[in-house]
RNA sequence: GGUCCAUUCGUCUAGUGGUUAGGACGUCAGGUUUUCAUCCUGGUAACAGGGGUUCGAUUCCCCUAUGGACUACCA
């Protein structure tokens, strides 16, 4: 490594919501410029017009923004190598496809998308593939088959082109990558790439090293499906003249279960999200945000997935991460994605809340359910439900019973706990109850406890039907916590109403 | 099909030419909690296979198998 200023980007294309694995890639691109006192560039690459996204470049920014990644040169940014939207950087790439025309390591093509495909069904109908390449070129109808008049002539009145790199023909290219250490290809196997659309629009390769090299790009840190075109791209750096950046091809996210790559519609048929935020538009996605993930532990549980501190360390910060991360230390194997394990780091984090701060969050939950408690009642019963909840979300279901009062009574509970001496045993504790002064969870603990002493009852029978009628099921925090809560009217209205309920059920 | 990449418990992974192959998630069992959950303790479970090299390979090399990516005027 060089002492060279570190400088990487990210440079997703808009043509849909961004998925985890690139906010993945994202991340490790920030957390490596951070580490080395980089700068961090969000690069738009939005040359193929024809699957452009409206709104997916908002939403790509506003994940990452969500994620606590951010963004130092970009297109809401700017910088000094403004623009960062290749679409508005068009001009800049004619130049260089001349420039390599002019050197021989690139030529005009003239054949149609059409010819082609023909010849690609031809060949594949005798189980070949056809390569445009140093084999077939010559057959072909370009500016190395014709002559300059002619090219000319075509170029003058307006006929579709493209622009061809010239792959030499048989040498062995060696480079090498971060994470997966030295590799060597032969030019004999790679074809003769377009750089150069017809439409008047680069291709990913041609723009992208003239965009790195432009904005004078260090380290390119990118997903695995890149590895096969990197010595395209050593290449074309060669043909140029430039100081190739290093380069790091991270694994791919595999899926929970079953073969291949984490797709954008697995989330929906596994039930968890893909993607960081929701995406409205077209086939709707929900999002890691949507769903009560915390970004905290949602960027925790992305930093570990393909990558380790060496440590036994699960839990970090943003900054911890930066200070822990290395490149050498992201696997060289695809990681399968567990949504049980992102279901585990988000209990963490939350856990490590304070009841307070949960509270707040869960509030508007609650009123919308249409229950509007001060601040302190809500952090009351979070403090009391908090340790069996892993998400905000989760909340009302471990508290519901704080708010409303049981319709239905768990038929397990009553097959073991309810027989013809229920009845009475009720209406006596619903005395001992009203006796309850002050009525504190303290107190009506006390109270409750003397009386099952001093009149003999089996203590597991009274507490777990008056369990029963206050919640509904056998769940929930201590007992007298709770009825402490919803107060002495609300409880013996629970009793009363149990009572009515479950022995005219019986009788 | 071709090219390239990969392969340690079910999953994420640590690790080494000689280790009881470690941790986490999950799972199972016990304990705590007169409920449920949490929590605590413990258990289960892995070096893909075959050849080499070596006194000794999970570790180094080769082959096979399996998985993956790429093979567009998409990125």
């Amino acid at each position: 490594m060089t002492d060279r200023k570190v400088r990487v980007r990210f440079a997703p294309s808009p043509t849909g919501p961004l998925h985890i694995g690139g906010v993945r890639t994202a991340l490790y691109n920030y957390l490596f410029a951070r580490k080395n006192n980089g700068v961090f560039i969000l690069r738009i690459e939005d040359t193929d017009q024809t699957r452009y996204v409206s709104g997916a470049e908002e939403y790509i920014i506003e994940a990452l923004e969500w994620a606590g990644i951010k963004i130092d040169e970009g297109v809401r940014e700017g910088g000094p190598h403004s623009p960062y939207r290749q679409s508005e950087r068009k001009d800049i790439y004619r130049h260089y496809a001349d420039l390599l025309i002019e050197k021989g390591d690139a030529y005009y093509a003239f054949d149609t998308q059409e010819e082609l495909e023909i010849l690609r069904t031809e060949h594949e109908s005798r189980g070949e593939t056809f390569n445009y390449g140093c084999i077939t070129r010559m057959g072909m109808c370009n500016s190395l088959t014709m002559s300059s008049e002619e090219v000319d002539a075509r170029l003058g009145s307006g006929e579709h082109y493209v622009v061809r790199y010239r792959m030499a023909e048989h040498e062995d290219i060696f480079f090498s990558d971060i994470i997966r250490g030295d590799m060597v290809v032969n030019t004999s196997t790679l074809d003769d790439k377009v750089l150069f659309k017809s439409d008047g629009m680069p291709t990913y390769h041609l723009a992208n090293i003239v965009d790195d090299h432009l904005m004078d790009i260090s380290h390119v840190i990118r997903g695995e499906e890149w590895l096969p075109s990197l010595p395209l791209h050593v290449l074309l750096y060669r043909s140029f003249g430039w100081i190739s950046p290093q380069f790091a091809h991270l694994p791919l996210l595999l899926k929970p279960t079953g073969k291949g790559k984490l797709s954008k519609r697995d989330g929906d048929k596994m039930g968890f999200p893909v993607f960081p935020l929701y995406w409205p538009y077209g086939e709707t996605a929900r999002g890691y945000r949507e769903d009560g993930y915390f970004p905290e532990a949602f960027v925790n549980m992305l930093a570990l997935l393909g990558w380790n501190p060496g440590t036994e360390q699960e839990i970090f910060t943003m900054d911890e991460l930066v200070e822990a991360f290395t490149i050498d230390r992201v696997g060289k194997s695809g990681s399968r994605f567990d949504p049980e394990k992102a279901r585990w780091f988000n209990t963490q984090y939350f856990q490590m809340r304070s009841t307070e701060e949960l509270a707040s969050l869960f509030m508007p939950l609650v009123n919308a359910k249409g229950f509007l408690p001060s601040d302190d009642d809500l952090i009351r019963v979070v403090a009391l439900v908090r340790e069996r909840a892993g998400f905000v979300t989760d909340l009302w279901k471990e508290s519901d019973f704080f708010f409303v009062a049981p319709e239905t009574y768990d038929q397990e509970v009553l097959r073991k706990r309810w027989n013809e001496s229920s009845p009475a045993l009720i209406r006596a504790l619903l005395d001992a109850v009203k006796s309850i002064d002050p009525f504190t969870a303290e107190n009506s603990e006390r109270i409750v406890k003397d009386w099952i002493g001093v009149n003999g009852h089996n203590t597991g029978t009274v507490l777990n039907l008056f369990r029963l009628l206050i919640v509904g099921a056998s769940r929930g925090p201590h007992l007298f916590d709770i009825i402490g809560w919803i107060g002495k009217q609300e409880t013996l209205r629970r009793l009363e109403n149990g009572l009515n309920h479950l022995a005219q059920g019986k009788s």
